[in-house]
DNA sequence: TGTATACATATTGTATACGATTGACGAGGC
DNA sequence: GCCTCGTCAATCGTATACAATATGTATACA
């Protein structure tokens, strides 16, 4: 069995965490974690301790950690909050971008769209995911990057589904990003602030009726219901 | 000696890192700060994982930990972001604040009188962090919770000058700033955005004079310096 | 005198053992 | 039949021992 370092183990469990593949809530055991990374306790547990100052996971006293929650109030001030945010680091992007930041940003881009092409919905999760946090830090501003980093979490688990389109419609919303984030790419190499703003909320607004559809999804239809449950379901 | 539990020794490692009684950079050594709150090394790692996960420290990797320390670049941000942060901070709490949430504002607010009568300046600068985490938390938004809680970090470290003022004209604008904390109690607790929004603008601006003096400080006179070391100085 | 290398020392990283707390299950009493 | 309390298993928390890594210093050589 593959043998991981400290380092890896974070990044195994951000990812895991972030593609849902350990979903909102679980319960993450100690034992069972070092043994599935093939790591002591110890180790483990400070892995844990910094995703919990990350925000990934949530940790209680003698009741061990939980991949963090997704609760419907917290989401509320998601979608409240992430437009002003995504849009000050955008601008900041703008300012403060290096060359060497701008090459990254165009690598991650290939893998989005790689990913995008072969319909690995995690995976253009991540790399979209990995795109953002790019812009974030040619923004150089910690504070801000702590918020981005937060809102990043719950905005990937969250955009799963967008990556799994069920009609044509949607995947034509998947490829629009795509050549959103070509015009980002541009106008923040062209140091175009007012510009990368906008295209930058237009790319919130493309993503956003996805994600409140992921949050109140369609209801079911009334008649796989028994009378029962839907006498409790009112 | 008094034992320390583990959350204790969390929140004095805070204290100490916002007092400045740890200085930025300073490093922070493992076994001796396992032997001063006497507990094992084990657990007292464990601290150090969450406080940097908090931003009060930085670990790297085989060489320990350090006190976060506050760069020129960092500042520069810092002086940026803010403004915009506590503002819309200030917005929320208006918004969600909650009764019990208001007596431990008022609360606060006493306790930091308090400490500014008693020229207690360390106390007094933790009083006032209390004062704005309980704000931030009325806020009830756990992303901008994010970037202030990091804001706040470096902010009540600058402020420690602040409270410890060397001039009657200085020691005014403490006593402004407790005035401007009483308006901002009423008008959170009257509900008016807009009045709090402007307050918290005019009490950042009462500070930030004399922070940036802080991170700018008065050049040294001239005659104590040799001759040497101003040619090497330009 | 400056630099490189090897060793000594100090500090960090990991594993394992043991103690403490929690939650579940079942026996007993009401 | 339901509630309460005690025991037990599982899991988390801490201490200690040891391994790995980095840093400082002395010595040899150019």
């Amino acid at each position: 069995m593959k043998s991981f370092t400290k380092s890896e183990c974070l990044d195994d469990l951000r990812r895991r965490i972030l593609s849902t593949d350990l979903s909102p809530g679980h319960d993450l055991d100690e034992a069972g974690l070092s043994e599935y990374y093939s790591m002591s306790r110890t180790p483990l547990r400070e892995v844990l301790q910094r995703l919990q100052g990350e925000g990934y996971v949530v940790m209680s006293e003698n009741r061990g950690a939980k991949v963090a929650s997704m609760d419907i109030d917290v989401l509320r001030t998601f979608f409240q909050t992430a437009p002003m945010v995504y849009a000050n680091i955008a601008r900041l992007a703008c300012e403060n971008r290096t060359p060497a930041e701008l090459d990254d940003l165009k690598h991650a881009q290939m893998n989005f769209t790689k990913a995008v092409k072969s319909s690995d919905a995690a995976e253009a999760a991540l790399a979209n995911h990995k795109f953002h946090a790019i812009v974030g830090s040619m923004a150089a501003n910690t504070y801000l990057m702590a918020s981005l980093a937060r809102l990043q979490i719950d905005h990937t688990r969250m955009s799963q589904t967008f990556y799994r389109p069920s009609a044509p419609a949607e995947a034509m919303l998947v490829l629009k990003a795509i050549e959103q984030h070509d015009a980002m790419i541009a106008a923040i190499e062209a140091g175009e602030g007012a510009l990368v703003i906008d295209l930058t909320l237009q790319h919130w607004d493309l993503s956003r009726d996805r994600m409140e559809r992921y949050v109140r999804p369609d209801p079911l239809p009334v008649d796989v219901i028994s009378l029962k449950d839907q006498r409790n379901a009112i």
